[in-house]
RNA sequence: GGCCUGGUAGUUCAGAUGGUUAGAAUGCCAGCCUGUCACGCUGGAGGUCGAGGGUUCGAAUCCCUUCCAGGUCGCCA
């Protein structure tokens, strides 16, 4: 092993081109691949930048050829040497035109062979990337995701600063709350027996700093939320989190679609159309079944309940009877690409959603086919007919029970159909606001209404008369920016008037001491002055990864965690101490005898 | 908590109905090779078939339990 001793790097692999022809250069990175000819051998040094060529050859440098054949992948070298244009160029690689011819070798470090190649397509498990964190962030993709991710942030915090915004700290260490998401709890070694909770957003705090006067806060901040993942959610994440005082939902929107837009620009080169689209939450749920509609294709919900009003099929009279919907999807011109089995299989996904079945019509040489034709009538099958404008070879599904039901299996029924229909194209960013959320949301677990945000959000100002006594048609200032079928964001106005709080803590059931002993000091604050605001809060992640064409939450994140929310690396979480336990005052059950 | 998919060489995978010594590709090691860039040619090493138990004359293959990874429903104010 050796010392990079006086040699320090002049240049980048990956910049390399050919203005630099006839320039010595030092160069240090690693060894992608060594190629041996015998007589000569290649080696492609990586850097961050990139590949280039180097050049061993016995006439040029007797010493550096013969360390040059002891190199293997990995291993971390430096090189002196002098650029050349090549002789048979390789115009895949962006360094292709040219060499460096080296003068002088010197191995680093040594590498054992690694497990899994340094390759954008290495097509290695998620099981094996995550082990080897520190090798799958070698590659090329994964290095330029994490760079758009410190690009983004930047942007971000620009833009933010320029428009005075004051980015604070709030701590990590916080009071639990059980409402909502589960906490990550931390115990308490000077209080034993007490926990703290890691944020699951700052929420609280950036109120306080709006009463304190703040005006305009935001920080790029972990949160961290005791749940089950999914590609698209990690138990720690990110999130830009921000607040504005003396606003409304205008002000709120009108500053983000900036800070949106900007990023879009800077990063992806996409001058979004300002305004965004907006959309109430009822008309999404309508039209695309969903609270995060993808508007990059159609396929949109119709309501078809009226046309089996007397209907004599028993599932369809049962859904009407019980006041529920019968909604439809119509797939134009695709009937020949379902086949029985291919419908079968959908039928299966949509019972997942809670569907009790899927019904579909095909239209056929004029006619209408569908296997439960024959429990209707010829005026129902003539108005569906009709009212779906069915041309031949368009094929509908068609699911009836209750309203959230029916939007919720047809609604990941229509992505699912535009998935497969590969519809979606991925550099399409079609975006927009959905706003007037419900401002409660009935919990069938605990029987009683939920805030469907949080308790702190504004009920919209035409409801505020009768949001406890109506609450469910409530509507709140919430508002979320949904991209391309994914919530990237949301935020609302903040109830800032005591006696609507109060009104909210009692719709929700709180008495006025548990709402003291969970909000006491909010409350408090907010008799000493409390300005009108609101904000937003971006999960920052999932933004990385609309940037970034990431499929999975993983691939725009460092040391992300597994399904189990693990670390396969670090082999985190662990078994600790008794002594450490018996520090905190805690002990651990025996385990259960099965 | 439920459902689905997967776990076999360092890695990615193939191994139907149970049956000799478990294969391929790639990687690795050695030798040859002066224009390769997925270098080429020759040879070689490499396996607790995730783990445990069971059925059987015989299990990678069948059964049970369990662990791990991925997707997803519930969950995520």
């Amino acid at each position: 092993m050796e010392t990079m001793g006086s040699l320090r790097r002049t240049n980048m692999c990956g910049e390399l081109n050919l203005k630099h022809i006839g320039k010595e250069v030092i160069l240090m990175g690693w060894v992608q691949k060594r190629r041996s000819l015998g007589g000569l051998i290649f080696a492609d040094l990586r850097d961050i930048k990139g590949l280039v060529q180097v050049v061993f050859d016995e006439d040029i440098n007797k010493e550096a050829f013969e360390k040059a054949e002891k190199l293997r992948s990995e291993f971390v070298i430096a090189i002196r040497g002098k650029v050349c244009e090549r002789k048979s160029k390789n115009l895949e690689l962006a360094t292709g035109e040219i060499e460096v011819y080296a003068e002088e070798l010197r191995i680093l470090d040594t590498a054992i062979t690694p497990p899994i190649y340094i390759k954008d397509d290495d097509n290695i498990s998620e099981q094996m990337r995550l082990k080897y964190r520190f090798l799958d962030l070698r590659k090329p993709f994964m290095q330029n995701n994490l760079i758009t991710r410190s690009k983004t942030a930047k942007i971000v915090r620009d833009f933010l600063y320029d428009n005075e915004f004051i980015e604070v700290e709030t701590p990590m260490l916080i009071k639990s709350s059980p409402e909502g998401a589960r906490d990550y709890l931390v115990p308490s070694r000077v209080s034993q027996g007490k926990f703290y909770a890691l944020p699951q957003s700052p929420q609280l705090f950036k109120q306080l700093l709006m009463v304190a006067g703040y005006n305009k806060y935001y920080q790029i901040v972990k949160c961290f939320r005791d749940e089950d993942l999914r590609a698209n959610r990690q138990p720690e994440f990110t999130q830009i989190d921000l607040e504005m005082s003396f606003v409304d939902i205008e002000d709120v929107i009108y500053m983000n679609e900036r800070l949106i837009y900007n990023v879009f620009k800077e990063i992806k080169d996409i001058e979004i159309q300002l305004p965004i689209k907006r959309m109430t939450y009822k008309e999404a749920m309508e039209r695309y079944g969903s609270d995060k509609p993808d508007l990059r294709f159609g396929y949109e919900l119709k309501d078809i309940s009226k046309i089996f009003n007397n209907s004599e099929f028993n599932a369809f009279k049962n859904t009407i009877d019980n006041k529920g919907k019968i909604k439809c999807i119509k797939i134009d011109g695709s009937a020949e690409e379902f086949s029985r089995k291919g419908i079968s299989k959908l039928e299966k996904f949509a019972k997942t959603y809670g569907a009790k079945g899927l019904a579909w019509f095909k239209k056929v040489n004029d006619n209408l086919e569908s296997p439960i034709a024959k429990f209707l009538s010829e005026e129902e099958i003539k108005n569906i007919d009709e009212l779906l404008v069915m041309k031949n070879g368009d094929i509908v599904f068609v699911v009836a029970d209750k309203e959230s039901v029916v939007n919720n299996a047809l609604g990941a029924l229509r992505l699912e159909i535009a998935i497969k229909k590969n519809l979606i194209d991925k550099n399409i960013y079609e975006m927009v606001w959905v706003t007037e959320f419900p401002l409660f949301e009935y919990s069938e677990e605990e029987n009683r209404y939920v805030a469907k945000h949080h308790p702190f959000t504004s009920p919209v100002d035409e409801d505020i008369a009768t949001f406890d006594t109506d609450p469910k048609n409530a509507r709140a200032k919430a508002y979320d920016l949904v991209i391309n079928g994914d919530e990237i964001g949301g935020g609302s106005i903040r109830i800032t008037n005591s006696e609507i709080q109060n009104r909210m803590f009692n719709a929700l059931g709180f008495t006025e001491e548990e709402a003291n002993a969970q909000f006491g000091y909010l409350l408090e604050a907010f008799k000493y002055g409390v300005p009108p605001h609101g904000g937003m809060a971006y999960g920052f992640d999932r933004l990385l990864m609309m940037l970034t064409n990431s499929d999975n939450m993983r691939d725009v994140i460092a040391f992300p965690k597994t399904q189990s929310a693990s670390c396969l690396m670090t082999e985190a979480p662990s078994e600790v101490k008794l002594s450490q336990l018996d520090e905190l005052g805690l002990e651990i059950k025996p385990e259960k005898e099965s």
